[in-house]
DNA sequence: GTGAAGCGGATTGACAGACAATCTGTCAAT
DNA sequence: ATTGACAGATTGTCTGTCAATCCGCTTCAC
């Protein structure tokens, strides 16, 4: 990595330790999409003031990696079929972009690093290790993003991606998508390491509008468990 | 536009109003890049706690609105050329792909409101009214947006052009950029009337090209004004 | 004059405590 | 079963306080 050992010390603040833990916390799924988020429990837990906790979770709402309904608090947004539909559109797009500019740009020492991270996803297949499989997934495609030479891309990405991370782990375990997954990271790859920007482009879309599918048949699995049973519907 | 008579009445909390008003303020160029804003003033001048304040502040920061600086607080970010560019090249994928979506799931209602729009630009060129200029195009955007089936892609394209709006204003007042203006926009209402989706993404993408083009040459003015200086002011 | 060290005001980061407003669920009355 | 009322829980907001940090200015040494 190209990484030019930043020197800059930015002082870490207490806002952001917690921004920072709050979001590795919904993204791992401790949190479950409809759990409230009770301020002073959390305080409890995370051993800091209120003031302090509702800027973090501010920060969290401006992400939509958490819903804040006025005087019922914070909550895991419950995204429906067509949230999650049109999130996958946009990455479909994102991603094509971000794989064609990379087939153009990367740079040699990081296309090796990106073969590494392949290679790590298909180990992870074989030892049938899912937490490492998205682990090394991850990483591949965050080299892609950060070789696209567009940040704003990068951090839409971003953002998109912690959104429907709850389904990338359910459609993980469904049958042989792990497999189709390493083929079509492998086609990716094939197209950057060739410089092929528009082959790479139609590889990404192509593994984002799979990965759709998987995730709505995911989808479909968890809508049929029995509904959260706290209040009724709230419509009007 | 069918709205249907919702009867929530959303409870407007202290919070809300502040990060609509600051973003307000913001979009209209009230501070300008490299400001600070000083969070005792503000609790002044918007009558508010500062809790209330920093809170509205953490949102502003997650969208990108501002920057806060760890023991410096709150200021409008100052962006390269560069950061700018890339905030173009991401509309013009994101504005492309809403007007194809939009050429075939625009409703022949909106369609006409479309129409007005572009005339209403037509008429603001016309009598040389700048604020009015951006007013109908920004509208007329919106209708785009609203209609491509896609929230996220709104989302998005509401949170770059914020961004760059400050650019906006400055690139509209050089010379025949508004006419041009008129014309690509005028492309884009009849490739989506005659509900052509390919037409309508080219038209759209060219549309953003343009404008980025114009917006460098408003940016390059922008630059070779004498630089804020920083402790200049220096009498005794 | 130049550079280093030090000082003080301004500003932010963080916390505690308090109180009102609102929501939620329960239970009695109709 | 619907309505109404009440109690507890939770959030929205404010005030006040204190420490940490930054910035510009002054002073001092060379």
């Amino acid at each position: 990595m190209k990484t030019k050992l930043d020197l800059r010390v930015s002082p870490r603040t207490v806002q952001q330790e917690v921004v920072e833990k709050l979001r590795a916390a919904i993204l791992s799924g401790l949190f479950q999409p409809g759990n409230r988020l009770v301020e002073s429990q959390l305080c409890g837990s995370l051993g800091v003031s209120r003031p302090s906790l509702r800027e973090a979770l501010r920060s969290l709402q401006a992400e939509r990696l958490i819903e804040i309904v006025p005087n019922r608090g914070p909550q895991i947004p419950v995204l429906s079929w067509r949230d999650a539909e049109e999130i996958y559109e946009v990455r479909e797009l994102l991603e094509g972009e971000a794989a064609a500019r990379c087939a153009t740009l990367i740079t040699d020492e990081d296309l090796e690093e990106l073969s590494d991270r392949l290679e790590a996803f298909r180990r992870a297949c074989r030892r049938n290790d899912p937490a490492e499989q998205i682990n090394s997934a991850t990483e591949f495609y965050a080299i892609i993003l950060s070789n696209c030479g567009n940040k704003i891309i990068e951090e839409f990405e971003g953002s998109l991606l912690a959104r429907v991370n709850f389904l990338r782990a359910r459609s993980m375990s469904l049958p042989n998508r792990v497999k189709n997954s390493y083929e079509e990271m492998s086609t990716i790859f094939a197209a950057i390491k060739s410089r092929n920007a528009e082959k790479a482009r139609k590889a990404a879309r192509q593994h984002v509008a799979n990965a759709r599918d998987s995730a709505k048949k995911a989808f479909q699995k968890i809508d049929q468990l029995p509904a959260l049973p706290k209040g009724r519907a709230r419509r009007r």
